[in-house]
DNA sequence: TGCGGATATGCAAGCGCTTACATTGCCCGC
DNA sequence: GCGGGCAATGTAAGCGCTTGCATATCCGCA
């Protein structure tokens, strides 16, 4: 069995140390522009590849960042992840995968895998995760940003966008549009900070309107098209039922427009739904989902421009903001007349 | 600085050799219970994880899958990763991710990298590369699977669904309700295997039914929505302008049913439009998109399963073919009225 | 002509772990 | 009571590479 062929036997083959082969791979600068004609020669003509568990060890640096994301399956995350993976690589480094499914558990051995392996730089999703954590990622000194969330707050370095915000200016517009009751789709807020931000987005806007917090109804659902058809059951069956139904993200809006629809409500007429991360389909829907767009791409990009950035100059980095955009589309409308009827 | 303990520094602790600790670690079976315990409990104290590279170097495996794929941000190759990744993991390997933009060029470099990497197997998309990579993969010793693609006739592993099969049945079931004149949105052909075998299976069927497979007008247009539209509109030009539009997959078939209802076609009155993939969102359409489900999820778990088979037992493993299945909807109907007015 | 100082290369010590082989005890059967 | 054999553990040799330090060579300038 031919085995791969090492440094060492590249420096036979040119007849120079291993010191000068390594060399020429990684400080060309300091060697003779002659030797490392010869030494590029028995590379090639051996076809050496350098191992990397063997330089690794020896340097120290892995050329690695792992991610941690909830799920591939979300087409948010995918997104984020392919822009991500693409800056890394004009970078030189390979993205390590791996999914918590929203466990943070999972999510916490998942980081201890990662960093075992060497993982140079980390990019977790969503702020919300024991203190312990964020010292052992400090005390192993492994570059870490948070993305998918900004919160001026936290000490972490993120690149993201504001979700409180954001969500509040959905709300505005639906007060602005006359609706005074108002249903809440939301997710799982256990251990997503996201999701609880948005919440608090609707809340704000609500009370900022002079109106009852108490008077929003909130549903929390998984994460699913089912879901969001269950929370639309269970909001309408209200008494009285809300007018508008804000959901925390397009997937939830989707089963709820799916529903309302099966239920022959006419949406906006009837009922008035709004998303959340503007997917491929939020446009396609019939109507066209209300939701707000989320710069998925540029968010992965910087995100890893920002830790390539860390990892190499062993900056402490910077929190990147990233603008959010409402899109008004169908599905949002008017207060409907038979609710005034009512009043 | 606090550095990382070693295997050295928990031998100490526990007063035993490393050997024993690395033992405890890697085959506990051949340590006496007491002496494992005594060793548990220093690893413990120590927050001891073992370094990675140092354990690749030494045992010659990583522990690791690479995968490469045209793009995360396709729904179908994330979700498929999704459940490799998930499958993988079980089995305590990591899963490093990299995508080729469809990019042969690019896709040669990445698994170069992978390899590298060390990685113990490789995850590849479709059978079609140069033959170079499959030997430079052979004499690496680097098993390798092949998924979304099942073809007998090749040699490489591969765990996927017959691409032709599936087309032609759609196309049976298109020709079945009268159809005599058939578009084709296709996607890029160059390099890319599975379209071009779904594109054999709709003619094929074709000529099956007795038709001049030139009757069959075909585009071929990039993988996107917007191509989607913009192929309706080339074919809805030919004179005489086919009843029914196959696509190649669910998203080209989108852009063509938006265009289709931007131009006041109606779907499937004046014309019958086909998918393939049965994304999510396929059935939110209105009307629901007929198309082709592919068992995503089943793929990449049984793609992992068979890849780590191979790592582990050195076995040549086996392809696997899956099955797909027809999803009759709403945007396929019989042949319109006007047709055979014309006839 | 000689010397300081670049410049180019070699030497060799690790990096942290696995594992073949050696060693030590101990139990058992005759 | 003793040797054989097995179970448990230790010893130490790498794995392939990087890099601090030592060495060698050559240049220019006084």
């Amino acid at each position: 069995m031919r085995t791969t062929p090492t440094l060492e036997d590249v420096s036979k083959a040119a007849g120079v140390s291993t010191a000068t082969v390594s060399r020429c791979l990684n400080t060309p600068d300091l060697v003779a522009t002659a030797t490392r004609e010869r030494v590029a020669e028995a590379i090639a003509a051996l076809g050496y590849t350098p191992n990397f568990a063997a330089r690794v060890m020896a340097a120290k640096r892995t050329m690695t960042i792992g991610a941690i994301v909830p799920t591939l399956e979300n087409a948010i995350f995918a997104r984020g992840l392919q822009a991500f993976q693409e800056e890394l690589n004009r970078s030189g480094y390979t993205l390590l995968v791996a999914s918590s499914a929203y466990d943070p558990v999972v999510e916490a051995d998942q980081i201890k895998t990662m960093v075992a392996r060497g993982a140079d730089g980390l990019l977790l999703i969503g702020h919300e995760r024991d203190e312990a954590i964020y010292s052992y990622l400090d005390t192993q000194h492994v570059p870490t940003v948070v993305a998918w969330a900004y919160d001026a707050h936290r000490s972490e370095v993120s690149v993201g966008f504001d979700n409180r915000a954001a969500m509040r200016m959905v709300t505005e517009e639906v007060l602005h549009l006359g609706h005074e009751r108002i249903g809440v789709i939301s997710g799982m807020r256990a251990g997503n900070d996201r999701v609880r931000l948005r919440l608090e987005g609707v809340l704000e806007a609500v009370s900022a309107a002079g109106l009852d917090r108490h008077s929003v109804i909130i549903v929390e659902k998984p994460y699913g098209v089912e879901s969001g058809a269950e929370g639309f059951d269970a909001l309408m069956s209200q008494v009285p039922r809300p007018t508008a139904i804000i959901c925390v993200n397009d997937v939830l809006a989707t089963g709820a427009m799916l529903r309302a629809q099966g239920r022959s409500y006419d949406v906006p007429g009837d009922i008035s739904i709004t998303g959340f991360d503007d997917l491929d389909y939020a446009r396609i829907l019939t109507p066209a989902l209300t939701t707000v767009h989320v710069p998925h791409r540029a968010m992965g990009e910087k995100a890893a421009r920002q830790l390539v950035e860390m990892v190499e100059n062993k900056s402490c980095g910077q929190s990147i903001k990233l603008d959010t955009e409402l899109k008004r589309r169908g599905s949002l409308a008017t207060v409907p007349v038979w609710y005034s009827d009512f009043n």
